[in-house]
DNA sequence: TGTAAACTAGACACTATTGTCTAAAACGTC
DNA sequence: GACGTTTTAGACAATAGTGTCTAGTTTACA
């Protein structure tokens, strides 16, 4: 709904190298557009407007809708990626300190990954449009949720290794990580909303203490609580 | 998408009291148009053929697509709600074989509240027209996750001071319970899945599996591991 | 069997949207 | 400054959807 005069601060016109900028900018506006409107809602002209942008300026970029649409969602599904392994790189390789060194990671993998704008549009539209689009989201679903379980897992193997914590299944334990991250997150990011600061850390917090209540190894032990008690299948 | 002529088992057309059979077929329908289309995409025909019902009806009753789809909204919510708290109801009471009590439990809320129609609806239709009808959701906010966390929590208290658990804070504990129970049917459930009787099993022995490490009372000691770490703000 | 209500099918006006086409304007580059 | 490309604004046909209206049919019920 940007009037056309308040140009963003953002490169959005003539200014910087024009054939990449327009496209930037239609793929911006139309991930704002889908992401809000969802894909039958969305509508070309309401994109160009956003992205300050003729309308045959977009058919000419992209032949149709649904290709725009496509185009979107593998570039916020790249740009997701991206950042997702990048904060992965940032997973702590030391166990002492580890319930703050964790902390912190959630509360980076969080900011940048979960709730970010990227996210947010993934998540809705992976919902929305999902079922309709199985072939479009399926990369998604391999590079994207469904490896950052086993690339989590492998960092706490290291953990594990180092004697830090006492997993069994490591996979596991890194999905009920995200999911721990997410339990009090959830309630903010369904409704739309990004949780302040203040939230992501006490999510993070509650989550990580309750993690390491489930799976830190007792300090002098070696054999401790019920750790025989073969989980999962 | 079905034939007018197949006449499904739960009464559609003439057999039941004529007056309410046609207002619930319309809300089945339109329940499930709005929730496979979202509310843009969803047609008033489409709806009007899939209940067998004219076009002309849908509208005798409710005035507009709007009024209907508010309507189609309050109705999966009382019933989603009734549903979740009868389940509550079933939360164990006693503290000898909790495991099992709290594994079978999980599976009774993720089969009949989480991952049924109705809990995939919900989902659905808040994350993706939740920010534009924000008046329409809160009362599934209020009444809906929202007590859920209240509500479950009251239960792990009574657990607790029977003596099974050692919890620190209530809501907390039963947001992360809830989100255990999560974590592994996700990334089912975002493609519009419905878990098999095996993945709700494995699921909640899963998170019950854990929720246990994190936070059941030590067999015979009465202060034991690190209780003292004031969780939560 | 008769009456009032509910329902149906279809036509209808109106609006919104998609995608195409065209001529003019702006732009980058040499 | 000239050239080719990109962009723009607007008109345009085609389609789909909403909501109204009407006339005829079916249903419920007494």
């Amino acid at each position: 709904m940007k009037n056309r005069d308040d140009l963003p601060i953002k490169a959005t016109g003539h200014t910087q190298r024009g054939q990449c900028s327009k496209r930037i900018s239609i793929l911006d506006a139309a991930a704002n557009v889908f992401c809000r409107e969802g894909f039958s809602g969305a509508s070309i002209d309401e994109i160009a407007v956003e992205a300050c942008v003729s309308r045959q300026t977009i058919y000419n970029h992209y032949r149709e809708k649904e290709t725009l649409f496509t185009a979107v969602v593998e570039d916020v599904m790249d740009r997701a990626n991206a950042m997702l392994y990048s904060i992965l790189a940032t997973f702590p390789d030391k166990s002492d300190n580890l319930e703050d060194d964790l902390t912190a990671f959630a509360i980076r993998l969080t900011k940048n990954c979960l709730c970010n704008q990227d996210g947010k549009f993934l998540r809705k539209l992976v919902q929305s449009e999902g079922e309709r689009y199985p072939h479009l989201f399926e990369a998604w679903r391999q590079h994207g949720p469904g490896k950052i379980s086993t690339a989590l897992g492998a960092l706490f193997a290291r953990l594990c290794y180092k004697g830090a914590l006492q997993i069994d299944d490591f996979d596991l334990a890194a999905r009920q990580f995200l999911a721990l991250v997410n339990a009090d997150l959830q309630m903010i990011t369904l409704f739309g909303e990004t949780p302040t600061s203040e939230q992501l850390e006490s999510a993070a917090r509650n989550a990580v203490h309750t993690f390491l209540r489930a799976y830190a190894k007792p300090a002098g032990e070696t054999t401790s609580r019920t750790p025989t008690l073969a989980a999962v299948s």
